[in-house]
This record gives structure tokens, C-alpha cells and sequence, in this order.
RNA sequence: GCGGACGUGGCGGAACUGGUAGACGCAAGGGACUUAAAAUCCCUCGGAGGCAACUCCGUGCGGGUUCGAUUCCCGCCGUCCGCACCA
């Protein structure tokens, strides 16, 4: 009997304990079902986890929940993406190690976990940070070594001069080392490289077959990948006075059509030709240390204003001899790109014109709108550049006068290859993995330098490679390359004294193979092969969009790698993917600017908010993403004691889209508690007036009980459609327009008894709406399940099935539009044919007041779905 | 700067493939029950006009295509995300 209030706080735990003593999800391998992998993004172990973070592992477990009562062998794992710089940040400035730190975190964070009830298999958990996973990645490391997917070179990094220590990105502000202060320097730096771009075209093709992936996020790895067909050429150089100067430049350009516009040269800062001029000109090394103050991040040095340095230097334009391009060395020409030398054409380019506007180079138009007059064709302050679908022509261009845009391109290809000074290339803006980090908190890459032999991988042998737990953190630098024994080591091939390799591996490497990892996580090998082979690639992946790009395409990449080196046969690693949006929620800030935490802070009556603990006024700013520094964080321990964790499981799928970001309120939670509550009360009245479980169904059934059958199919199939789309905002939605109807018929009917087919189709409804919501409120659910008479477990229970024929009308109601505007409906026969529609269409009373007296000249019947009368 | 997305009532949002705009929820207002409160239940709820039937307007803004546009096209405005050593 459920006339009691529902009970989380006992109830949650309780099914929590028995899920777990019966190992309900526990996966095998050799299950027979087919096989489903659902898989959330793992987290980093930052310390406590808020409801925010919650959001993506509902969602996987709502899919997780949902495919096991539909009968498959699903794999629900989880793990730690446990190396990282926070964890080296807090050993310098909270004096604990790394590891400690780290596994506390863990704990912590897998304990809050588990209060969200999910269907997770943690026998299979892993971390990254454990010797029994970095050592199959050194293993791994050894063997792309060896099959030539791994070189060593040197790259730029941002190197703070003070705590000689490289700086990421997000360390360098404004030009300078987050924690010096001191002015950021450009360093060369020998590093390793995952050969990603051997992979470029075939990464490329491969997106087009990853139809379950939002089209947005393979935009992006399209766009990042940045295939262009363009051609490189070299120009003749001179200098100031006509005199040859030795070498060629050679650029790459996508836009050889505009040769005839071009204005200027330029090179990179880091281009060769820079620094050897730089030797001797104090000028042009100083500009040189200011473009390298910027870094190393795209962004800034995109952003930055377009500066140049003029060598002095002049290339000369290959079809008109007498035309000497002045070359310089700008902030905004990216070595890594192409040949880190461009030539500009400002008129079709804007980056190009703000350079030769700021230095006064001559902007000639070349291409120009079909229909224009070439004399008067100019440009202003915006570069003109072709759109699709603007006929554009070549103007001021010699002999591509009236050529379009791809005839150009082609003539002066041909021109210069016939010339030997320019060739066709293929260019990708994708370029090689550098995974080489100087800090301790990650895996320590698996090679020995030795002075006699070059560089020897370990043996299999003598992994893993272990980082040393005693190493030092006050002081800047990397730990590992300070220890004061572990780098010093025999080189494995002549017995020299040799030095280990005190680089660690990006954390990038890490997350790029552990979704294989998770199919046989205790293999002595890197992985079971046919594991592997039987799980992936993985179902539906579920996480941020932040990773759209990086991750993504590196675990892609992986699972080549890992083909090449026999580990699988899968290519791609996830065949549906999803992104989910952020939980936001407002911030508070006190008279002093302190943030203060939600709890911290009451809403009043008449809309002010003010501090709890003295009525003093409170700054509310909009929502943001939850996060620690700003205190607009709500902890899952608060609301599985107030509210229970189904009523925050229902609250953050309900109203809004999955992918998009969703604002965390107390009325919305409340909202979701309240629901807890009704349904509750519901399942309590059916369970009073259903038949008893196993009644057969009735021969005989009366209209209503017929209705509500109708009604209850509909839900299911709605709410199954919805939760295979990841519509959960929806299928929330559906549930409610069942409850609502069971409701309102248990209003007419709360005195006494129903008849036996009523009382047979309310089982069936109040079954179906505990089954299909138990993906989102599992253990509320597992409760309502025993309330209803049944003994089994609903976590093992299988879905519903859908009766096809209670989805169809008799009837149907069209709409009916005159000149596109709803003025009636028409309620009639399905199979009605199209001019026993059109003559009751005109019969209605609506259709026939709007047309007054004008005549029909046409009547549009869409089939099943809307009839327009044109007048 | 480059690349990507989004914009619908007071709020979150729904609307399948171009076919009834506002499902469902939250908030608000009114009422019932109660000594009272909580809880629960019922009603109203895009704007304007009208006693009403009903009419007009309305999906960021301006155009266009169409019998019909939140949906497709062009141009604006605004907001958000990514940019390679944060994860």
C-alpha cells in the first residue's frame, strides 16, 4: 500500500544495495545478447563533482537502462582521466603529491557517483594514472615507434625564462607566464610526434560514413583537418639594389588565381629566412622577440594587429619581370602552415588588406563581380571576396582578363609547372600530434637516450616505465629531469650509461585508447583482441562539445594506429555520438564581490535576494557554467538529501534539449520533486483498482478502457522513439500527457470498484508509465514495481511492447486552411478519399464565413495531414 | 581574426520531411479543501479588440520563394562555443 509519502533517502539507497549484491550490472563478455556500448566522456579527478557534471552520465545511463530492457548485453563503464597539470598545481601550491591528491579525488568523486544510482559496471573501472594502464600505453608508444607512426623533431613552445618551465596556452596572459609574470619566449624544443597526418585523407573520407554524429561536430573535424588543393611556388629575389639574392621564397597559396593583385611578400617570424636576416638586423630580431612574446596559441596571434617587419628584401612577380614585391616578416604567417611564406593580394584577402592599408601597399582589385566595370571596380576597407553564387570574373589580370575564378587558377598552375617554378599541392591544416610535455604527472615516455646507440625504446621487459613517487615540487622545472637517480639508466642495447627520456605524454594520449582499454580492462595485453573486436566501435558516446574536435579525432586516429599494429580491426572508435549541453546556474556576489554559494543566499517574496545569514543585498549575475571559483555549484549529497537523486535525474532531462545548456533552479528541482510525489500517489491508486498481475486480457472492452489503451501505447511508443533519439526533454513530455490522463480518469472513478477490462487497462497504463520512466527514475521505478504486485526485478525487466493497431485513429482530424490560414477542422474517416475531403471541407461553417463570397480556384489535400482552400 | 552553432509567451521549451505555432513543464493570478499552513485538486494564462460568436497581429530584424514558412533562400542584428600544452 503506497498511501505514505515516497521516501527517497531510504528507498534510493535500498535499491542501490540490492542492484549491487546482484551484480545487475555487471557485463560479461561472452553474453549472447547483442551487444550495446554506451559510453560518457570519463572525468578528470578535480576533487568534488557538482550536479553539473551529473548530466552527461544520466544521460548515458538513461540509454544504458533503456537497451538493457531491450534486450541487449550493454557495456556501461567508468573511469579517470587522471593525469594532468591541476594535479602538479596543487602539489606546488597545496604541498600534496599528485598521486595523493589524485586518488583522493577519486574516491571522493566515485562515491558521489554512485549516489546518482548509475548502471555502471565498475568492476571494469580504470585509471589512467595506474602503472597497470600507462605501462600498455608505453607498450603501445613502443610499437607505433617501431611501425613508423611516431617521429621525433623539434617544435616552438612557450617557454616562461623565469620558472624555466614550458607554458600552456591557457598559462601564457597576455604574452606573459601566468605565475612569473615574466615576458613568454618562443624555445625550440626536441619533441615527439604522432604521425596524425599521414591519416589526414583518410580521416577526412571517414567522416562522411559517420552518419550518427551531430553534422555540426563533423564540420568541425572537416574544417580542422583543412584539406586545400592550392600550389607552391618559388619567387626570384633581390635585393634593394636589383642585385640577385641567392635563394628563392617559396609560398603556398590557394589563391594563385589573384597573383596579378599581389602587393607584398611575407614570411613568418620563425621562417628560416627570418632568423638568418635577423643575425644582422637588431631591428628585425627585436620584432622577431615581440611576435614571439604572443606564443604559440592561433588565436592571439590571429587576433593581434597585423604588424610587419620589411627586410629589404624584394621578390620579383613571376609573369612581370618589373614588378619587385616588397618582403616582410609579419606577426600573422604561421610557420606551421603551408611554407610559412605568403604572398598577399589585399584586395581579396582582409587580412592582407589591413597589412598594406597600415603600410601603405598598393590594393589592386583582380577579381571583380560579373557585371561590373573593371575601371571602377575598387576596394575600401573591406576585402571583396567571392561568394558562392556571385558570378565573379578576373579583371587588371593580363592574360586571365575574363577568365573565372577556376579557369585562372588552373592557366597560372599550368603556367608555373610549365615554368619549373611552381607545382599542384594537396595541403592540410591538420598538422602532427606533438605529445611531448615536460612534467611530471603523466606517462613517462618509454625511450633511452644514449650517446653511442641514438635513441632505444625500453624493452617490453622493463615496462612500465614508473614515474618515481619521490619527486620535488618547489621548484619550477620538471620534476623527473631533477630526480636526482631515476633518469640515469643503462641503455638497454650496449650497456652504457644512458639517460631516460623525462618527457611525459599529453593527456590526450591517454583518453585516445581507454574506451578499448574498457573492453578487457584486465588483460595482460594492451588489449583482448577479440573483446575489442566484438564492442566496438562504441554505440553512443556521450559528452562535451569542447572535445568536438581534439579528442575526437585523436582516438580516431588511435584506433588506426592500433590497427596498423594488429590490436583491432575497428577503424573508427564511436558510431553515434552526442554532445550534451552545460548546467548553468545564476552566481552571487556579496557587498565586498565575494562569490557566494547557493545555499548562501535567499530569494525573498517580492523578487530581492539577499545573504542568508544578515538580510544584506545580493548581486545576482545571469547563469553561467557551474563551476568552483565562481561558487554557483550545487552538490549531489544536497539533493539526494532533500529532494532524492530521481527528482534531480527527472529535473536535468526535462524541458530542456539535451544538447543544449540547461539552467539549474530550486523551483525547476522542486518541480521534478512534486512529480516524484504524483506519481507515487498514482501508482498507489492503480495498484487498489488494477486487476491483480496475470489477469488475462478481457475479451470484451468498453470505449474507455479502449481509450486509455490507445492513450498508454502512444506514450510508450513516443517515449521509446524519443529516448533512442536522445530526446529525453520529449519523452519527459509524453510521460506526462500519460500520467495526466490516468489522473483525470482516476478522478471520475476514486469511489469504489471499475470493471474488470477498465480495471485490466489501468494495470497496463500504470505498468507502462513506471517502465518507460524507470531509465530516468530507476529506483522510484524499482519501488512502484513491487507496489504494482511484481516480485522480479524492473532493472532486469524487459520493455514494453507496442500493439501497432491501438497507434491508429478511426478518424482523423484535418485541419482546414483558406488561403493558408486555419479557419476549421474536419473531423472524418481515415481512408476517406480526397473529394469526399474536399466537399466536406467546403461544408464547414469556418471555411465557408472566410471565403464570403469569393470562388474557390483550387483545393490542396496533404494525405492525413492539412487541406488549404485557395480562393 | 578564422571556424561552428543558436535566437519561438514572464521562463525552459514543443511543432515529425514546408502543413493547426505555443504540446509538456516552471512561474504567476483566481478558486476549493483546512482552525491555519503545507500538500493536493479545479480554472485562467502570447498581444490587441469584442458581451459573445469571432477578428486582427505574432516565432530576433528586413526582404524573397510557396497554395502554405518557426522550418527553405538572401542580407542584417544579437548571444554562445572552439582555435592544437586546460581537460
Amino acid at each position: 500500500m503506497a498511501s505514505e509519502r515516497y521516501n527517497p533517502r531510504e528507498s534510493e539507497a535500498r535499491w542501490q544495495k540490492i542492484w549491487d549484491e546482484k551484480r545487475v550490472f555487471e557485463t560479461r563478455n561472452d553474453d549472447p545478447r547483442p551487444k550495446y556500448y554506451v559510453l560518457e566522456m570519463f572525468p578528470y579527478p578535480s576533487g568534488k563533482i557538482h550536479i553539473g557534471h551529473g548530466r552527461n552520465y544520466v544521460m548515458g545511463d538513461v540509454v544504458a537502462r533503456y537497451k538493457r530492457a531491450k534486450g541487449h548485453n550493454v557495456l556501461h563503464p567508468m573511469g579517470w582521466d587522471a593525469f594532468g597539470l591541476p594535479a602538479e598545481n596543487a602539489a606546488i601550491e597545496k604541498k600534496v603529491h599528485p598521486k595523493e591528491w589524485t586518488y583522493e579525488n577519486i574516491a571522493t568523486m566515485k562515491e558521489q557517483l554512485k549516489l546518482l544510482g548509475l548502471s555502471i559496471d565498475w568492476t571494469r573501472e580504470v585509471a589512467t594514472c595506474d602503472p597497470e594502464y600507462y605501462s600498455k600505453q608505453q607498450k603501445l608508444f613502443v610499437e607505433f615507434l617501431d611501425a613508423g607512426l611516431i617521429e621525433r623533431r623539434t617544435s616552438l613552445v612557450n617557454w616562461d625564462p623565469v620558472d624555466n618551465t614550458v607554458l600552456a596556452n591557457e598559462q601564457v596572459i597576455d604574452g606573459r607566464g601566468w605565475r612569473s609574470g615574466a615576458p613568454v619566449e618562443k624555445r625550440e624544443l626536441a619533441q615527439w610526434f604522432f604521425k596524425i597526418t599521414d591519416y589526414a585523407q583518410e580521416l577526412l573520407d571517414a567522416i562522411d560514413a559517420l552518419d550518427d554524429w551531430p553534422d555540426k561536430v563533423r564540420l568541425m573535424q572537416r574544417n580542422w583537418i583543412g584539406r586545400s588543393e592550392g600550389l607552391r611556388f618559388s619567387f626570384a629575389m633581390e635585393s634593394a639594389d636589383g642585385s640577385p639574392a641567392d635563394d628563392p621564397l617559396v609560398v603556398y597559396t590557394t589563391r594563385h588565381d589573384t597573383i596579378f593583385g599581389a602587393s607584398f611578400c611575407a614570411v613568418s617570424p620563425d621562417h628560416p629566412l627570418a632568423r638568418k636576416l635577423g643575425e644582422t638586423d637588431e631591428g628585425l630580431e627585436a620584432f622577431r622577440r615581440e611576435c614571439a612574446a604572443l606564443g604559440t596559441s592561433e588565436e592571439v596571434i590571429e587576433r593581434a594587429e597585423k604588424k610587419g617587419y620589411a627586410t629589404g628584401l624584394y621578390a620579383v612577380h613571376p609573369f612581370r619581370p618589373n614588378v619587385k614585391l616588397p618582403v616582410y616578416v609579419a606577426n600573422f604567417v604561421l610557420m606551421g602552415y603551408g611554407e610559412g611564406a605568403i604572398f598577399g593580394c589585399p584586395a581579396h584577402d582582409q587580412r592582407d588588406l589591413d597589412f598594406a592599408r597600415k603600410y601603405d601597399l598598393p590594393v589592386i582589385p583582380v577579381v571583380a563581380p560579373l557585371d561590373t566595370d573593371p575601371a571602377s571596380f575598387t576596394v575600401g576597407d573591406e576585402a571583396f571576396v567571392d561568394k558562392d553564387g556571385v558570378a565573379v570574373v578576373l579583371i587588371n589580370s593580363d592574360f586571365l582578363d575574363g577568365m573565372s575564378v577556376p579557369e585562372a587558377k588552373e592557366e597560372i598552375a599550368n603556367r608555373m609547372d610549365a615554368a619549373g617554378i611552381g607545382t599542384r599541392k594537396v595541403n592540410f591544416r591538420l598538422r602532427d600530434w606533438g605529445i611531448s610535455r615536460q612534467r611530471y604527472w603523466g606517462a613517462p615516455i618509454p625511450v633511452i637516450h644514449c650517446d653511442a646507440c641514438g635513441i632505444v625504446p625500453v624493452p617490453e621487459a622493463d615496462l612500465p616505465v614508473r614515474l618515481p613517487d619521490d619527486a620535488t615540487f618547489d621548484k619550477p622545472g620538471n620534476p623527473l629531469d631533477r630526480h636526482p637517480t631515476w633518469k640515469h639508466v643503462d641503455c638497454p642495447a650496449c650497456g652504457a650509461k644512458a639517460r631516460r627520456e623525462t618527457d611525459t605524454m599529453d593527456t590526450f594520449v591517454d583518453s585516445s585508447w581507454y574506451f578499448a582499454r574498457f573492453c578487457s580492462p584486465r588483460d595482460e595485453d594492451v588489449v583482448d583482441r577479440s573483446a575489442v573486436d566484438d564492442w566496438l566501435p562504441v554505440d553512443q558516446y556521450i559528452g562535451g562539445i569542447e572535445h568536438a574536435v581534439l579528442h575526437l579525432l585523436y582516438s580516431r586516429f588511435f584506433m588506426r594506429a592500433m590497427k596498423k599494429t594488429g590490436y583491432t580491426d575497428i577503424e573508427e572508435p564511436f558510431r553515434g555520438l552526442f554532445t550534451q549541453g552545460m548546467i548553468t546556474h545564476e552566481t552571487y556576489r556579496d557587498t565586498s564581490g565575494q562569490w557566494l554559494l547557493p545555499e548562501e543566499v535567499k530569494h525573498r517574496d517580492d523578487g530581492t535576494v539577499v545573504r542568508a545569514s544578515d538580510g544584506s543585498p545580493v548581486t545576482v549575475g545571469p547563469p553561467e557554467k557551474m563551476s568552483k571559483s565562481k561558487k554557483n555549484v550545487v552538490s549531489p549529497e544536497a539533493i539526494v538529501e532533500t529532494f532524492g537523486v530521481d527528482a534531480a535525474r527527472w529535473f536535468m532531462l526535462s524541458d530542456t534539449p539535451p544538447e543544449r545548456d540547461s539552467e539549474w533552479t530550486e523551483s525547476g528541482v522542486e518541480g521534478a520533486w512534486r512529480f516524484v510525489q504524483r506519481l507515487w500517489r498514482l501508482v498507489g491508486q492503480v495498484s487498489e483498482l488494477a486487476t491483480p498481475v496475470g489477469t488475462p486480457a478481457p475479451n470484451e472492452i468498453s470505449p474507455e478502457a479502449l481509450a486509455l489503451r490507445r492513450v498508454t501505447h502512444k506514450a510508450l511508443a513516443a517515449v521509446s522513439k524519443d529516448i533512442e533519439q536522445l530526446r529525453f526533454n520529449r519523452a519527459i513530455a509524453h510521460i506526462y500527457e500519460v500520467v495526466n490522463a490516468v489522473t483525470a480518469l482516476l478522478a471520475d472513478t476514486s469511489n469504489g470498484k471499475v470493471a474488470p477490462d477498465l480495471g485490466w487497462a489501468l494495470r497496463e497504463a500504470g505498468e507502462t508509465i513506471v517502465r518507460i520512466s524507470a531509465p530516468m527514475v530507476p529506483h522510484l521505478a524499482e519501488e512502484s514495481w513491487r507496489v504494482l504486485g511484481h516480485e522480479n526485478l524492473l532493472a532486469e525487466a524487459h520493455w514494453p511492447e507496442v500493439e501497432p493497431a491501438l497507434l491508429v485513429e478511426d478518424t482523423i482530424t484535418l485541419p482546414v486552411q483558406v488561403n493558408g490560414k486555419r479557419r476549421d477542422e474536419l473531423i472524418i474517416a481515415r481512408d476517406a478519399d480526397q473529394s469526399a475531403i474536399e466537399a466536406a471541407a467546403l461544408d464547414l461553417v469556418g471555411v465557408q464565413r472566410a471565403l464570403g463570397d469569393k470562388p474557390v480556384r483550387k483545393i490542396i489535400v496533404v494525405p492525413q495531414r492539412i487541406v488549404n482552400v485557395v480562393a
